[in-house]
RNA sequence: GCCAGAGUGAUGAAAUGGUAAACAUACUCGACUCAAAAUCGAGCGCCGCAAGGUUUGUGGGUUCAAGUCCCACCUCUGGCACCA
């Protein structure tokens, strides 16, 4: 190759985006869809675009999705890998709240700062489907469904209790706290019960459960939604209440649900939660109410988090007066109240049976209450608690059975039933706050709840003089009354409009639908659109997600296959969790640590192709790794010898250039490699192989265009400018990013001649070198020959001879 | 407390049960240079002058062979809703 230029980073990344932009050639086309062409969804968690800009560790998974949306459209997929900004939120409404503006400009001034951004990286998005939660193109669709579920009897309305900051009056998140305290003021935070707006997720749990098996997630992630979802199957035994007969005869009882009626004959006492509403229906038979209402009080003021965080010390009361009815003995036993019982999971009372359950078991201890083993363990030694399997004692009818098949009769005895019971709860979809999208509905004196007429989305958010919470537990939209009085769109009387906005993760629970057909105003998204692109085949982002967002968001999608928006029923079929990039000294990049380092600087400085290479390079891809900036210098050079090798092509068509055999091996190992390991997601060991080729390369005194362009080809997914620069010079017409994959020829992946490694007992003691695919019997014989066993073992028979064909012979002396 | 993940050179790391440390950074020495940078070459787990020995958090086990599988433990990271 004549031409002897240098790796000008700056000219070349700037000069090939500019190229991109106006040769459209990432634009995703979807003018043709037939049922046959193969199609890639691939999907980055979309950013929420913060004041402070990206950093680092951001685009890595933008990075990651990059490389395997240019191999997929080098395979000839159809690819769709689409941004936007998911903009509704807490951080945009406190900007407006300090500045005194529309959050809708603070908005846009860090969208443009963060697509300026990305854009520097050379990402292959289609940006003409950028989307954003906060238009209201896009939450017209958002109110839409709401009110489809509204429709379906899906939202309703109820009074739930919200962490409250008495000084700054306003709600917190549970994240927002520090030991039960606000965290900006410090003061104690209450409980309040408000009006909320509640999504009835528990209807899809077990389908949402069942359809996990059907995804390729990382077992983790599954695992976190298994226990979010937290089925568990047992029995609704009831205890009467003794003494509360009414006029019927029947009694009050106090229903359990276990998992454990196995242990039924070992309840020795029954917990009930303090903020059950049995309690108060007691009130008047219990003789220390005095103490047991303290002991509400107290449980009230707690938050979760402060319940949580008292540990092992278990709490409670006991109800003086009060004893429940053993179901099949008959016992008498006594009842408590105690924190470690919820009223929002099972029925809110439990069985306490300390021999057979840790909380029991230390509740019962503190209290000195009687703990009656029902089970003999397997094991002679096991102390209690014993939480194991066994032969049931002490349980008439019972014993001598195996514990675990008794669960139905003991139940059916006992007059209970067997019940499937979910830890997953209603999904609490209202806040307070101004910058959400508004609820879409109208309450109605006359009518009651009226939700707005389809035709009227999307209900905009109208501008207002102050983003402050009221104060009163309202959404600062109450105070626009031009807005909130407006007629009922059914009787036409006087009507007020709900003020409670949706949460932020509402926008994010569907927005991979919208880019598929972004611009559409007349449906959520085209069928036919829907039908081509559904499901995202890949989909990339933060473990924190692994709960909450994919909870909604396959909520939110099996409920529009129900009303036949969409067809398939799960959202994202493959899923992978990115690895935090660390700041230098191991911390989270923060601006509070002084670690951040901006993905500009790096650029200007290394350019992006060696950004990108870096942060694929650097380690697993699911791993969280500490930055260092000096350790870039390494891919750097990688890029400056491959650009090098130029000077090695042979261009001249006549002049023939053969692969040696030890090129063409790593040529075709290094395709093969590269391939499996994008699919993969081994990025990091993608790379080093192509390391591996271009060292080799160097000591090799020609190169044939052939061998060069397919190296580039490779490496164009990870360093697309500097690999489109290097194309151009040979093919000045078209893009390595559109030309096709290189394939591999698998005859050709094995070296002629292997290094088969003696050794003895499992230790390495020598080495020879054979012909590939040597037999046997031969390896033997030559390990047999070889110095080291002549010199050790001559004469001797090994007792056992194990080879491992090309390997290894292990001679076990 | 529960759930999940991770412990390998100075550092980031690699390794279908089959030669541990590929690739990269840092470092040392050498070549080129008046010099420096860049580049190239050599070395680089630990002990040892060497021969050799030894090494994947700790302790056991399975196996001809273990970083990899099993059991127990220790440490770190992330998540959590004491879930009956």
């Amino acid at each position: 190759m004549a031409k002897k230029q240098v790796y000008d980073h700056k000219k070349i990344e700037k000069k090939w985006q500019k190229k991109w932009e106006t040769s459209k050639i990432y634009k995703t086309d979807d003018k043709t869809l037939k049922a046959g062409q193969k199609k890639f969804y691939v999907l980055d968690m979309f950013p929420y675009p913060s004041g402070e800009g990206l950093h680092v560790g951001h685009p890595k998974g933008y990075i990651a999705t990059d490389v395997v949306s240019r191999m997929k459209r080098m395979n000839g997929f159809k690819v769709l890998h689409p941004m936007g900004w998911d903009a509704f939120g807490l951080p945009a409404e406190q900007f407006a709240i300090k500045n005194k503006t529309n959050p809708m400009i603070g908005v846009k001034k860090t969208v443009a700062r963060f697509k300026k951004q990305i854009s520097i990286i050379g990402l292959d998005y289609d940006w003409g489907r950028e989307i954003n939660t906060t238009d209201p193109k896009y939450y017209k669709w958002t109110q839409w469904t709401f009110l489809k579920m509204f429709d379906a009897g899906l939202a309703y309305e109820s009074w739930e209790p919200i962490n409250w900051c008495p000084s700054c009056k306003t709600g917190l998140a549970n994240e927002d706290l520090e030991d039960g305290k606000c965290e900006r003021c410090g003061s104690v935070v209450e409980k309040k019960p408000l009006r909320q707006w509640v999504l009835k997720i528990t209807k899809y749990a077990d389908r949402m459960l069942n359809d996990l098996e059907t995804l390729e997630w990382p077992e983790p992630i599954k695992d976190a939604q298994r226990n979010w979802i937290g089925r568990s199957e047992g029995s609704m035994i009831s205890f009467d209440i003794e003494g509360t007969s009414d006029a019927s005869g029947s009694e009050k009882k106090i229903t359990v649900f276990t998992t454990r009626p196995d242990t039924l004959y070992g309840v020795t006492y029954v917990v009930i939660a303090p903020e059950h509403k049995l309690v108060l229906e007691l009130k008047d038979k219990i003789k220390n109410w005095k103490e047991v209402e303290k002991y509400i009080v107290e449980t009230k003021n707690k938050t979760e988090i402060d319940r949580t965080a008292e540990g092992k010390e278990k709490t409670g009361v006991k109800l003086e007066g009060i004893s429940a009815i053993h179901p099949i003995t008959k016992e008498k036993v006594s009842v408590f109240i105690a924190d470690y019982a919820l009223a929002g999971y099972g029925t809110g009372c439990v069985m306490a049976v300390g021999a057979h359950d840790t909380r029991d078991f230390d509740f019962a201890k503190k209290y000195d209450l009687e703990i009656r083993e029902v089970i003999t363990p397997a094991d002679a030694d096991a102390q209690l608690p014993y939480l194991g399997d066994g032969v049931m004692i002490n349980s008439p009818k019972f014993n001598g059975k195996k514990n675990t098949e008794i669960f139905e009769e003991i139940t059916k005895l006992a007059g209970g039933k067997r019940e499937v019971v979910y830890k997953l709860k209603d999904w609490v979809f209202s806040r307070q706050r101004y910058w959400g999208e508004p609820i879409p509905v109208i309450h109605c004196e006359k009518c009651g709840v009226v939700p707005v007429p389809y035709k009227d989305l999307p209900v905009v958010l109208p501008k207002v003089k102050s983003y402050e919470p009221t104060g009163t537990g309202e959404s600062p939209l109450a105070n626009i009354a031009s807005w909130v009085n407006v007629k009922c769109p059914k009787c036409k009387g006087p009507g007020k409009r709900e003020t409670n906005t949706m949460p932020q993760w509402a926008g994010s629970s569907w927005y991979y639908l919208r880019y598929m057909d972004p611009k559409n105003d007349k449906a959520l998204v085209d069928p036919k659109k829907e039908a081509f692109w559904s499901p995202v085949d890949f989909y990339v982002g933060g473990a924190e997600h692994a709960a909450r967002h994919l909870i909604y968001a396959r909520f939110w999608h099996k409920f529009l296959q129900d009303i036949g928006v969409v067809k398939y029923g799960e959202p994202f079929k493959k899923l992978q969790n990115v690895g935090l990039i660390m700041g230098e000294d191991g911390r989270k990049m923060s601006k509070r640590y002084g670690n951040v380092v901006n993905p500009d600087s790096i650029v200007e400085t290394y350019g992006a192709d060696s950004l990108r290479l870096y942060e694929m390079f650097m380690g697993p891809f699911d791993q969280e790794i500490s930055w260092k900036t000096d350790n870039i210098i390494g891919v750097r050079r990688f890029l400056e010898k491959v650009w090098r090798l130029q000077e090695k092509v042979v261009t001249d068509k006549k002049k023939k250039v053969d692969l040696d055999d030890t090129t063409e091996i790593i040529f075709n190992q290094t395709i093969k490699k590269v391939t499996d390991d994008i699919n993969e997601l081994g990025f990091n060991t993608a790379v080093s192989q192509m390391m591996i080729f271009v060292n080799h390369l160097e000591k090799v005194e020609n190169i044939s265009q052939a061998v060069y362009l397919t190296l580039i080809k490779l490496l164009a997914p990870f360093a697309p400018h500097m690999t489109e620069e290097i194309w151009a010079m040979y093919n000045p017409k078209g893009s390595v990013h559109v030309s096709s994959w290189p394939e591999y020829d698998s005859t050709k992946l094995v070296l002629s001649t292997v290094t088969v490694v003696v050794q003895v007992n499992g230790k390495v003691r020598d080495q020879f070198s054979a012909k590939n695919g040597i037999s046997k019997a031969e390896m033997e014989k030559m390990a047999l020959a070889s110095k080291y066993i002549q010199e050790n073992f001559a004469g001797k028979t090994p007792a056992r001879i194990i080879v491992v064909p090309n390997k290894i012979v292990n001679l076990v002396y």
